[in-house]
DNA sequence: ACCTGAACACCGTTCAAGT
DNA sequence: ACCTGAACACCGTTCAAGT
């Protein structure tokens, strides 16, 4: 609170003539950081909308490394982090996913995106460097084997590589 | 420091002699979180390995909520956190998957899993009562169509729906 | 209406000193 | 080797008082 107030010029005990408590003041990071996403409206290709929700959220993740912290165990239900699940659940209704199967679609994907983009801001760190090698060789002979695909860069592959086996269970789903 | 200190029965200042500050100590119960999981070892069926490793994360959120929210930011690399890593991807090898692709499930496996617990513990909170009944119906007509299945608890049902896509899609991805 | 001084009850952490 | 007293530099928050 007082490095807040600092920047803003001012005391830290105003700052409670506008906010009930410091936690208060985080929800509205967390409820402005989602306001950023910019809405994409109802998509008539509901994988598309999916594909666009995720990285969406995932640019949060990318752009505000620090902030994005706080929507890692905060329930939102403001107005302006509300818009782009409305825009998804449109489109999945739109693309013929009964309701109950459209929610389903859409903690599906909000579950997986919010756990990789909480991922890539901690780093995945399963690289050879940070075990020793010893212990893994013999403890941990699979995750050795295969530490240089551990240790690749996050990258745009496995994220993208993520939601579309999401969209292709959806798929395999919605024909049945 | 001075709430653990005081469950031990010492000062504050003697934790300095056994971890380096807090962080440090928050890491070590995050560690021990994960070292709760009583190891499956190698599994014949790749699903049902799948279906274990996640159900055993879930599992430490719903008895832990607390303690749980520390590995939502946290890169794990100690020898007990590593062991259900270890025989998921050694599952997932046997199963078939090349190493690119058997890395590549684990981490949406991982990324699910973590963000869907995540979520639980947090309250998913889309529930017609978190919003103001007007604007909800004026801006989120598709929010409020769905609220009866959004507000349902959040249940097993709709983790292992999650879940059951993703191998979904994994099985299709392995017969490609 | 909005801001502030002073104060309260805390924090994590260091360090020299004790046994 | 392990613990402690005293102290430092902080926190979030309240409240009466200022303009």
């Amino acid at each position: 609170m007082r490095a807040v107030a600092g920047e803003l010029g001012v005391e830290a005990m105003s700052l409670y003539r506008h906010v009930d408590s410091k936690e208060a003041l985080l929800d509205g990071v967390a409820e402005q950081l989602m306001g950023e996403i910019e809405p994409r409206g109802v998509s008539s290709d509901w994988a598309e909308a999916v594909r666009g929700f995720a990285s969406s959220v995932r640019g949060l993740a990318r752009e505000h490394p620090q902030a994005f912290t706080l929507l890692g165990m905060r329930a939102l239900a403001s107005a302006s982090a509300l818009q782009p699940v409305e825009d998804l659940l449109a489109s999945l209704r739109a693309g013929g996913f009964t309701p109950a199967r459209a929610v389903a679609a859409y903690r599906a994907v909000a579950a997986f995106t919010r756990g990789y983009a909480l991922s890539e801001v901690a780093g995945f760190a399963l690289d050879e460097g940070s075990l020793g090698a010893d212990t893994l060789g013999d403890r941990f002979p699979t995750i050795r084997a295969l530490s240089r695909h551990l240790a690749s860069e996050p990258n745009q592959g496995s994220f993208r590589a993520g939601i579309e086996l999401i969209i292709s269970g959806l798929s395999a789903e919605r024909e049945r």
